[in-house]
RNA sequence: CGGGGAGUGGCGCAGCCUGGUUAGCGCGCUUGCCUUGGGAGCAAGAGGUCGUCGGUUCAAAUCCGACCUCCCCGACCA
């Protein structure tokens, strides 16, 4: 779209500068504000309802695998942190302390949780006697603190708000199953409910959690071509069953350590939606998690009032019933195509129009956010046609971010060819991988490019007869690379 | 955390270099009239301790220092 036909004039075009878009659209669409402290925002209304309904959406499948809900505390004494060595390792660099109660000094500081595995740790080894107490399935909806340097919102800021899950069980085979089954859960999740399509697999040593035996995790292509993890699902071993000392008799008498999991979704996942279907307009949301699916606009002439507006109302009452969420725009201080711009921007993903002509016609007309499509309704079918049109709209947004994503996953058997993909044409490369961390090192410190993930059909036997395009020894793995977030 | 840029009514900016009336402009906002199928028009209004703290000076948005926040580019992370 060249910049003169733009109808959304307050923020700049998405082709011209991503990073300004993006921190444009955050603002002016309302989602979220900066505060006077580095890297904390505040989710305006607008953006808390996306999260929202994330948050139930992913709910229901938390719940609907047999998991419930609990909340633990926000402070961890310093030293169940260190209990597990990797872990405290990993998270001190980025924990926040507190030090003082009123005026009393602490005995022992406390960290603000960057993550729950040690307090939860030390509640289960309390907790757990007998195999007949596993599996214990538990999730916490919380907010968590990680000291970052870098912040953006939504994609990393200091406090972040998400869900954590962690589970114990009898024996390695049922964690890794949870593992894997959660890991589906997200990737079907991303898929259906934001449209966003992702590959997921296990993360490299690397890469993985402090204090995982291995991390899986689903990744996403955003559309400048960089790479968003989504979610993450830890198989823990029994790192932190033996460090917190959580231990069952099992079947036969004896004593065991439990297996355990921990997996999460954070607020980030509404950055995701952002830049993954996001354009020069603004926002495109996905309907299943956009605060206004439906927004009525009436065209304003004459007496408006006693003829136009009777019938917005009347429709608002169809689709509200057909459970739909709607929103009337019947402000007077507004012209429709003031509205048209403001709402395109907020990415509803449908508008409805009523003015004095669709009145007399019996009609309302459609535009669809996603590709700008006008299309004529007959009143009786609104509801009908309303809830067709954002399962399109679904449809289409998904379809539209998996074209991207194939089209922006390329292979290269060559370190040149993956220097030149890197840098020319972003997006995920795939290339064969020794499965040796300093070629990892190497290829980041080189391109700025990382091992995001490696699906499990990219294994052992993908990467027959092929070398890897750091060292050239034999590879071990086809890896997905790409620069990310 | 290193390099670069920025902070002036809600938003976008000018003024700063070369200190000195009442700190301007566009948009937005309020009120009224009038309008409304892609960001209407006229008229009258309201709104600013110039990011914060300190220093220089008779006098600071302007000069100096420190700090805070944001943006961009690099080292660490959901």
């Amino acid at each position: 779209m060249s910049k003169d036909e733009r109808l959304v004039k307050q923020i700049t075009p998405k082709s011209e500068d991503f990073s300004r878009w993006y921190a444009e659209i955050v603002q002016k669409a309302e989602l979220a504000d900066y505060t006077p402290m580095k890297g904390m925002m505040v989710i305006r209304p607008y953006g808390y309802a996306i999260w929202e309904n994330i948050q139930r959406l992913m709910d229901d499948r938390i719940k609907a695998t047999g998991h419930v809900n609990a909340y633990f505390p926000l402070f961890i004494p310093e030293s169940f942190l260190k209990k597990e060595a990797e872990h405290v390792e990993g998270f001190t660099p980025e924990v926040a302390w507190v030090t003082a109660g009123g005026n009393e000094e602490l005995e022992e500081r406390l960290a603000v949780r960057p993550t729950s595995e040690a307090i939860i740790g030390y509640l289960y080894s309390k907790w757990i006697k007998s195999w007949r107490d596993l599996p214990i399935l538990y999730n916490q909806w919380a907010n968590i603190v990680r000291w970052e340097k870098v912040t953006r919102p939504f994609l990393r800021t200091t406090e972040f708000l998400w869900q954590e899950g962690h589970t114990c069980h009898e024996t390695a085979q049922e964690a890794e199953e949870e593992t894997l089954k959660i890991l589906a859960m997200y990737k079907e999740f991303c898929e259906t409910e934001l449209a966003i399509p992702v590959i997921a697999g296990r993360k490299t040593l690397r890469e993985k959690f402090a204090g995982a035996q291995m991390t899986y995790a689903i990744e996403a292509l955003m559309s400048d071509g960089k790479a968003l993890q989504m979610g993450t699902s830890h198989n823990l071993g029994q790192h932190f069953s033996k460090a917190f000392d959580i231990k069952f008799e099992d079947r036969n008498q004896t004593l065991q350590y439990v297996w355990q999991t921990s997996w999460g979704t954070t607020t980030r996942m509404v950055g995701a939606v952002i830049m993954a279907h996001g354009d020069d307009s603004g926002l495109r949301l996905p309907p299943r998690v956009a605060p206004v699916q439906v927004v009525l606009i009436p065209i304003a002439f004459g007496n408006w009032k006693e003829t136009v507006l009777p019938a917005v109302l009347a429709a608002q009452e169809t689709l509200k019933k057909a459970g739909l969420r709607v929103l009337v725009d019947a402000r007077e201080e507004f012209t429709p195509g003031w509205k048209f711009a403001e709402h395109e921007m907020r990415g509803v993903p449908l508008r409805i129009e009523i003015g004095p002509r669709d009145v007399k016609a019996g009609q309302a007309v459609f535009v669809r956010r996603d590709i700008k499509a006008k299309e004529p309704v007959p009143l009786g079918e609104l509801a009908v046609r309303a809830a067709a049109v954002l399962d399109e709209i679904q449809a289409s947004l998904y379809a539209a971010a998996l074209k991207f994503q194939d089209d922006n996953t390329r292979v290269a058997e060559t370190y040149a060819d993956f220097k030149d993909i890197l840098e020319n044409r972003r997006g995920f490369v795939k290339s064969p991988w020794c499965g040796g961390g300093e070629c990892e090192d190497k290829i980041k410190a080189e391109t700025m490019a990382t091992i995001r993930v490696i699906p499990p059909d990219c294994e052992g036997p993908a990467a027959e007869g092929r070398t890897c395009i750091s060292c050239g020894r034999e590879a071990k793995a086809i890896a997905y690379f790409a620069r990310a977030y």
